[in-house]
DNA sequence: TGAATAGTGTCTATAAGACAATATCCC
DNA sequence: GGGATATTGTCTTATAGACACTATTCA
């Protein structure tokens, strides 16, 4: 018998490596959906594709996992190499595995969230024509789900912008991550990973606003913040605004939940 | 060149299958982490290895994902070939691909959590001795997170009971799987998955006490879940009960978030 | 001084917790 | 009737939303 019974109830039978190797399997890649909130936008890093498949479509930084590599660190090295970033807050969001989401074979990503603040993107070359920080669409409100569309962020927004046509299932696998991050918001201080060290609370509530997509009452959200006991003073205020100088915060690790 | 570049700049550029073969890639099994509610018991359904590796502890029903075939469906065809169970709720948890979880090699496996009342699991032979519905004992509270201990159910719980040696990482598995039904607990009526079509108010206070790992005010749960618009009477009640018998509910989709 | 936003204080509306009173079953 | 739990109603407390008022900066 050449290839092994493909009865289900057979498929733990394999107690050796040599058995393992006559199955077929696919191959496993990393996709890095690196989400900011820049201003009132939501944007995701993108990288045109200059090979087949979907050449010319833009993706998401990814790349295959080595034999050797957990997933995360995979996800964080191609974060390095392909975008230059390190150090940022990275999660596991979901494994996209259709049969059919790579016209080469059987290939499924195991898709990471990574947050940035928009300051730290500024270091590196956004001017590249291969590389953009795109601004997302959400077309579906609260946890509903589903794909969102990428725009090209331009600063006349009052004319219709560049819808950037994505590769694979990138469209959802952003949408996933827009649908977690939001679900992360409600009960963990996620947002601060999207901020600088040092914010104001208009600044904070911006970020949920623009996350959530839709906005929050203003008092009760600063007294939800500080009574939360997961903000710091630190003394300091914002300078150069040309209105009262709002306190900066900084986000301190909750001793317990 | 036989093998290809390892750079990790290069690991995208892969455009045919023909590419695609010459790089070594992991095997992809499917666990499922079936957890139901019983009494004040959290349980999860373990299975008895037969074979090496991990030969004699104890599993998640998993198997071999195969190669045309969603990781989605594999989970159903493993929890309908293994289990016997069919058409309960299933959901993708996270993907577990650490190096070293597998001593046959590179295996990872994505891992679904599915949910089944008690009821629906008495229809299954539980009295075999390579089957078990163990007690999951919850070392860390909230949302903590982190692997659980299985316990073999007994009767006499005053005895310390029997823990289950878990073969493979499964023992986080179930620790995320309790971790993920917590949290969709606050803000998601996940909970009438692990109860019949009809039921009292009391029970599913109960099974949401047991998920939690704590007590929850009687009068703020009821009136929450009646004001939540997911709960519709049935004007029947139980019975062979002995005291007053509660109301029976049935739940109900909600028209919108 | 005026525009703009920060920050404080207070009132009201809503939800959560506590608890008393009554209802309904089995024994 | 007694025991047990369901169900309803009321009171108290905590939290969220609304809004008025003061504070501080720049132009």
């Amino acid at each position: 018998m050449d290839k092994p019974s493909s009865d289900p109830d057979k498929t733990l039978d394999v107690g050796t490596a040599a058995d393992l190797e006559r199955y077929p399997h696919p191959f496993v890649t990393t996709d890095v959906a690196l989400l900011t909130v820049e201003g009132r936008a939501l944007k995701a890093l993108l990288l045109k594709r200059t090979d087949p498949p979907f050449e010319g479509k833009w993706a998401l930084p990814g790349g295959f996992m080595n034999i050797d590599e957990a997933p995360a660190a995979a996800a964080a090295r191609i974060l390095e190499s392909k975008v230059g970033l390190r150090g940022v807050f990275v999660e596991q969001l979901a494994t996209f595995a259709d049969p059919d989401r790579d016209p080469r074979g059987r290939v499924l990503t195991i898709a990471y969230l990574a947050l940035v603040a928009p300051e730290q993107l500024n270091e590196i070359a956004l001017d590249r024509s291969d590389r953009v920080l795109a601004e997302l669409e959400v077309p579906w409100s609260g946890e509903t789900g589903g794909p969102v569309d990428a725009l090209r962020s331009s600063e006349q927004t009052v004319t219709g912008r560049e819808r950037l046509p994505l590769g694979f299932d990138h469209a959802e696998i952003i949408g996933t991550a827009v649908k977690r991050i939001r679900g992360k918001l409600d009960y963990t201080p996620i947002g601060f990973q999207l901020l600088p060290e040092r914010f104001t609370l208009r600044r904070l509530q911006d970020v949920h606003e623009t996350l959530l997509g839709q906005e929050l009452n203003k008092d009760s959200f600063r007294r939800r913040m500080l009574a939360s006991g997961e903000l710091e003073h630190t003394g300091e205020h914002e300078r150069d605004v040309d209105h009262r100088p709002a306190e900066l915060y900084r986000f301190v690790r909750r001793s317990a939940l």
